[in-house]
DNA sequence: CCGCTGTCCTGCCAGC
DNA sequence: TGCTGGCAGGACAGCG
């Protein structure tokens, strides 16, 4: 669940309680998330301040004065609980089964991470490994820098032969969008998401009108859905106006189609026939 | 190089 | 009512 627009907001929260703060103490719960956990992780956090709270698509990155950064990844269900650090000596923090990592930092707040899937991560990198980490280094633009043109998507997806929703998934041509928020742009710029990747890259001169109106869709997409996070902070059931909409009627401005659904690349893609071609 | 599939993990819910 | 099976999602490995 967590895509840009989420992860951004988990960053605002964390900014508060983390940067300029040092870790007193990391509690581990279990040894590993979706991958084990380095070794020495406890004992290279403790100590450390963080210089910076930083997010690149959808990873959080924590700088921090020893030059070590914590790459942090929520996953599908991680989430983190910021909260007072009250306790008196010797009592444990209250949990839940699926707290598994605990900070406490120096600002005197306790940021918890909880996942119930596991399918989030933590690494800590050094400055070299961060600069040589395969992921971030193959990231593609971030969608609301002035990076990401229609010209850049053109270009990102000239040759391929895979659908257009299939390809904004890719995080090496547009880093951030996840299964949400690629239907939803694909929706406010009317395009088919079977339409094939290739048919957005131009021949020559500058990008068509289809390939500008869905940069100017994603950008309006994710920048909406960041207005709206920090605004309510809470999730609103389906806020969305065609993911997971199967069968009701499509929410354009004078479309009269059903939304429907299709499975692409092995996940669902909920889109308008009448309205999307 | 590129595209496609399977894997990880668990909560939830439809359907028997 | 209780169980089962399938689905959800992002990153990444491995295949052809």
């Amino acid at each position: 669940m967590p895509e840009l627009p989420e992860v951004e907001a988990v960053r605002r929260l964390l900014v508060p309680p983390m940067q300029g703060a040092r870790f007193d103490r990391v509690l581990l719960r279990r040894a590993n998330l979706r991958r084990p956990f380095c070794w020495d992780f406890v004992d290279r956090l403790t100590g450390a301040t963080v210089t910076r709270v930083r997010r690149r698509a959808k990873h959080l990155l924590l700088d921090l004065s020893t030059g070590d950064t914590l790459l942090m990844h929520l996953g599908m269900t991680g989430d983190f609980r910021v909260e007072h650090m009250g306790l008196a000596p010797g009592e444990d923090h209250p949990r839940d089964p699926h707290d598994h990592v605990v900070f406490e930092m120096s600002s005197r707040w306790m940021v918890t991470f909880n996942d119930p899937r596991r399918f989030g991560a933590m690494d800590l990198l050094t400055a070299d490994e961060r600069a040589a980490h395969p992921t971030l280094a193959e990231l593609g633009p971030e969608p609301l820098s002035r990076a990401f043109t229609a010209a850049a998507l053109a270009t990102a997806c000239a040759g391929r032969r895979t659908s257009i929703k299939v390809a904004l998934l890719d995080q090496q041509l547009v880093a951030g969008l996840g299964n949400i928020y690629a239907a939803e742009a694909l929706h406010m710029a009317r395009l088919s998401p079977r339409r094939l990747a290739s048919t957005l890259a131009t021949r020559a001169g500058g990008p068509r009108e289809t390939t500008e109106r869905l940069t100017a869709a994603i950008k309006t997409v994710l920048s909406k859905a960041i207005a709206e996070q920090t605004r309510s902070g809470a999730y609103r059931t389906n806020r969305f106006l065609v993911y997971d909409r199967e069968g009701e009627p499509c929410a354009a401005e004078g479309c009269r189609g059903t939304i429907t659904r299709i499975v692409q690349g092995g996940r669902s893609t909920f889109y308008c026939r009448a309205c999307q071609r």
